[in-house]
DNA sequence: TGACGATATGCGCTGAATAGCATATATTGT
DNA sequence: ACAATATATGCTATTCAGCGCATATCGTCA
């Protein structure tokens, strides 16, 4: 029961929602600047609710140098089942708005790495322009 | 979202999943003097955690008379996979100790139906003993 | 080595949730 | 109508979780 418990207490809160959500939303690992661009909430609030996800298995993390990526745990019996009820249960303006920030963040990754740090909402549409005009 | 949200936050609490488990359990609805004497607790925490769930609509309710008899909901669609899932994954020697004592409490109902009042542990078994001497 | 950037964490504060106790409400039966 | 019983709820104290701020840690690069 201890395992239920802590997983229900871990996704007993919106914040951490919408972080799942944005897992459920990609398939890719997700570093800790990008969901925080995503999510416009201060660093050390996506770290910490990243941390109670983490000790109620939930996600996993792996660091590549500087860059910490989390992704959901898959390997387990209960969030196997977990994370498709979840996607299919999970509907909202808010979380809709969470996606399409992260995808505009994730075109911002280089060679499927992420490679710039935190990003004002306003100077992450800016870069957003320039790169699409140095494509063409 | 905010279905969801609420739906984890009843649940994000050890004397809820385990009235959650005596649903499970058993398929008949309960009245609550039955799940105060499976759980051992006080009638007012049943109460309290009861009305919980049923803000979240993850049960319903029944009265009979004094009786208040409730259910899981069933009739939802997110509620439908959900509790399947917490069957297969809720398993703890206090769950299995509360579930042993419900079916000692639901053997003393009268065709199917709730008869008697609150019932203090060493009292219940003794009435179970009459019983069963009764039938004898 | 030293500066810098990404992430994690210690600490105090505040608001929410729960326990505990008493009591209210409602229904049954006399 | 009154007493008894099952259930619900108002109120207070306390515990706990999340926020905000500052700062620590860790890896990278010059």
């Amino acid at each position: 029961m201890q395992q239920i418990s802590e997983v229900f207490r871990a996704l007993a809160d919106q914040t951490r929602l919408r972080i799942v959500h944005l897992f459920l939303h990609t398939t890719t690992p997700l570093c800790v600047c990008e969901i925080v661009d995503a999510l416009q909430l201060p660093q050390y609030q996506v770290s910490r609710h990243l941390a109670v996800l983490k000790a109620a298995r939930l996600v996993k993390v792996e660091r590549r140098g500087t860059w910490a990526y989390y992704a959901l745990t898959q390997d387990e019996p209960l969030t196997r089942e977990l994370w498709p009820l979840m996607a299919k249960f999970m509907e909202d303006p808010r979380l809709s708005q969470d996606a399409a920030n992260l995808d505009v963040r994730l075109a911002l990754r280089a060679h499927g790495e992420c490679v710039i740090g935190f990003v004002a909402p306003d100077e992450l549409n800016r870069r957003i322009v320039t790169k699409s005009n140095a494509k063409v």
